[in-house]
DNA sequence: AAGAGCGATGATATAGTGTAACCTGTTGCG
DNA sequence: CGCAACAGGTTACACTATATCATCGCTCTT
């Protein structure tokens, strides 16, 4: 084991097969409630599939709005306990510096989670970055601070972004 | 240079006497704002000198009741304008995944910064760990992503805490 | 089948966080 | 002085999130 691995840090490109991605996250989130003991309900199943509609952050009130489009008007405590759920069960991860919420691609393994967030189409790429992980720990043990919960959101622009800026 | 170079990863004990720190504090914004040409008016002490009041992240609103206490009704807008320009000389930062500010130790040195938060006390910790940095960096690197801003905040218990959970 | 118990959702209200837009005052400077 | 630039005040509103209570539907038990 050395210090290079890394759970797909890799962005999407702007055409692939979107719906696979959202089938899959589907499945898996079928597995994960099976096996927990957990029902995904038709709501719960709907938010994740509006959540996993993009790779990126989607807010509460987006998928309010959504939601209010199709079952007639649902409302905030809704959604927030929908996801709550979700996080719950690690399907969906919270995007604190964004107030928004992101499907998570490996709920069946518990994992540490980093971000990388585009700036410019708005992708949020998740990763397990064990030299990232070993570094954190060690700076915590070596404050004598018992760790329970990391928070990495990296802001940037993916590599697409970079190469051709939309500015024009 | 090794990999183990932080700065102030520590934790501060009940009794330090902490209207130094707050002066420090002001001491040095009063430096920053003069190298940078920026004004540090009475309400922008004031925020300052709020902020300090403890080593724990402090909340918008509640600054904006400490002001309206003391100056008749401030309004949000005031407040939010005074942080980010705070903010912008790097005097506070950001918690984001609290919605508050905390005062920053080292305003006049450019630096990333990574916060240990402790949920017993709330006291927030910051420190500059360059494993981390180095860490976070050649990731974003190996991903090809251009980073411009980390957010990394560690949530768990300080050493204080640790040994005496107050929960009796 | 009746009814208890429980988990999921609905509904109402409100708390908490943050910003847009416009206006007024103040300061520094030619 | 009179202008320009910045700081702060005011109103209004948008966005984010939670507390609380009511309802529905399912399962388990008797």
């Amino acid at each position: 084991m050395n210090g290079q691995h890394v759970d797909r840090p890799a962005f999407h490109d702007g055409g692939h097969e979107h719906q696979g991605c959202i089938a899959d996250a589907l499945a898996r989130a079928e597995a994960v409630c099976r096996q927990r003991g957990a029902r995904l309900t038709p709501l719960r199943r709907r938010v994740l599939e509006l959540v996993w509609g993009s790779h990126r952050a989607t807010k509460a009130y987006d998928l309010l709005a959504a939601l209010g489009d199709e079952d007639g008007a649902a409302k905030p405590p809704t959604v927030y306990r929908t996801l709550e759920f979700l996080m719950e069960l690690g399907l969906v991860h919270r995007i604190d510096s964004l107030n928004a919420f992101v499907g998570c691609p490996m709920p069946d393994r518990r994992h540490t989670a980093q971000f990388l967030i585009c700036g410019g189409c708005g992708e949020v790429s998740e990763m397990t970055a064990s030299s990232i992980d070993r570094a954190v720990a060690d700076q915590a043990a070596g404050s004598g601070f018992a760790l329970s919960r990391q928070i990495i959101e990296l802001h940037g622009k993916c590599p697409r972004c970079t190469a051709f800026p939309q500015s024009s």
